[in-house]
DNA sequence: TTGTAAGCGTTATCAC
DNA sequence: GTGATAACGCTTACAA
């Protein structure tokens, strides 16, 4: 066969070569649907058959095809994970984690990325409703509305984001993480805390500074907020002016992506973490951990994150429960000089 | 709907309640067939019929369904990555513009991960020939025949591997990145240049090592070479207390994953980089420039090898043109000492 | 326990 | 230009 997907016409319509369970009825010198039983429900045939069948379909080499199979029963045993952005290392984790579980439970995953607007997203998405027997929404940029209406056509389950209703979320608890890294920085003596939100419309972005807000009310000290920038390095970069600038001496940052865009321009222009500026992110993603200094964050368990999402859409069993979050200390925090 | 995929018995048969061909027929008043034919060839219908199913399908908010689609056609517009490690920052880049070029053409993305044997990937892959018009074959661990096998049944393109044969591999050019990389150290001072490798069954590690050997022997120097070595962060720093007992005065290792490793783990002990040793990866992961020294890396176009992959599965038209690689130049690599 | 037959939502081959 | 009709490979009542 050639490398080409689309050259030349499959002949008679045969769309593969593969056997089907026609053949192996054949052989076995049985019905199809006693082959069809005996693969699905071997307990409703008669074992000797059940080995007759299993034999023709090892001598042949038989593998379903989930494709047929699909459309009588409407099941794919594929969950497809829609993200806004997979060159975000926080996908990386949720994907990793998701792709773990589904391959456990015998499931194959999609990726869709979006990257641009909401509404692409929604096309994806509907695209996605018939090839997929759940959803996961990883970095979503619909609006609550549009959440809510996917989730009355299929299992959904979003990923760091509470639409209400009855669609399930993964969420973190972030009072422990968030409370610890508070609480360290005024350990250190800070009594001045940045937080550097991510975008507006980001729903986790909020509920961040509002635990930050809230470890920090219960704790003398005060909370400086900075307007909202784009989650990426460049973002970080580019806020760096206006951290040094503030009162902070310690920042909390929306996500690490954008913290080691600030280290990394921050360094350029001579400010030193921890010296000047004591700096945590959000996440713990791959590489937090080399750079100079190492970040202290407050780690997001995302390979769990996904995981937890794929265990929710197969079986149900969502127990509200929320994911742990807890401070990885490092080297980016410092006394207050 | 539930959030479970699994959960109660689909009514009368009927998987879905989506809209159907059937329903725009009804509404449109035409048969089927003409629905079918105006959705995929509108040049063969009456342009006022287009129009009015057109119409239907707009208020029912039709969708094709691509299951339905594939049975008859053979076709899923469907393309599968199959890697041994997802943890790999490697398959990130890879994935990433294989998605990007699948959805420029409309395709959708299966990522499957084979994490153990062989055996096991050789198992998901003849699954996904069911599922996917076309093969990517990342970070494999087949070996060439089984390779030779599947791209007997389906459209399949290797990366970073070459089984020979009929099968595609999208490619690097080495030798450019690995020459400047040897020249860069040569006019450092270096005359004894160490190659760490991979894993023995690396096809991409073999290529590596030659391509230096040859770099080497063209500008009077010499090559030592140390064990397989894991593709990780923990295979580098294993490595360490290897590469400081030798006589290297520089190392080129056969990732940027383990060099990461070398660095973590000699920073630790006290190694210099790069002046007790200067230190090049391959890759530029993610990653690798935010490292203390950043790493001096010979560039691998992943994003651009997941891109080409895909349009290699999709047009056929593979040129068999090699990827550029480039070195990146940055502070792991110095004079000898 | 097994066979018969209908149906899943499309596409494709015929006629008309 | 459009309508019947038969696949595609599998599942699943319902009968036997």
């Amino acid at each position: 066969m050639s490398s080409a997907v689309d050259e030349g016409p499959r002949p008679g319509g045969r769309p593969s070569g593969a056997p089907t369970i026609y053949d192996i009825a054949r052989l076995a010198d049985v019905d199809p649907s006693t082959v069809s039983r005996a693969l699905n429900r071997p307990g409703r045939v008669n074992a000797k058959t059940v080995e007759r069948i299993m034999a023709a379909a090892e001598q042949l080499r038989f593998r379903v095809n989930p494709i047929a199979r699909a459309l009588p029963t409407g099941r794919t045993r594929t969950l497809a994970v829609l993200v806004a952005d997979i060159t975000n290392p926080v996908v990386f984790g949720i994907i990793r984690g998701a792709a773990q579980e589904a391959a456990a439970h015998d499931y194959t995953l999609l990726i869709a990325e979006s990257e641009e607007s909401g509404e692409r997203e929604a096309t994806a998405a509907r695209r996605l409703l018939h090839s997929a027997d759940g959803l996961i929404l990883a970095t979503t940029r619909l609006d609550d509305a549009a959440i809510r209406a996917l989730a009355r056509e299929k299992p959904l389950v979003t990923i760091n984001r509470d639409v209400g209703g009855a669609v399930v979320g993964v969420l973190p608890d972030l009072a422990a993480g968030v409370g610890a890294a508070v609480e360290h920085l005024v350990a250190l003596g800070h009594r001045v805390i940045g937080y550097l939100p991510g975008p507006a419309t980001s729903w986790i972005s909020e509920r961040r500074r509002e635990a930050i807000e809230e470890a920090v009310r219960a704790r003398d000290a005060e909370v400086v907020v900075f307007g909202h920038t784009a989650p990426t390095r460049e973002g970080g970069a580019a806020a760096v002016d206006a951290l040094v600038r503030s009162p902070a001496t310690a920042v909390i940052g929306y996500n690490d992506l954008m913290m080691l865009g600030v280290l990394a321009a921050g360094a350029e222009r001579g400010l030193d973490v921890p010296g000047d500026l004591s700096l945590i992110g959000f996440d713990d993603i791959f590489g937090s951990d080399f750079t100079t200094p190492p970040l202290t964050t407050v780690r997001m368990p995302l390979l769990e994150a996904g995981r937890r999402a794929v265990r929710t859409l197969l079986t149900s069993e969502n127990t509200g429960e929320l994911l742990p979050t807890e401070l990885v200390l490092r080297a980016s925090t410092g006394p207050r000089t």
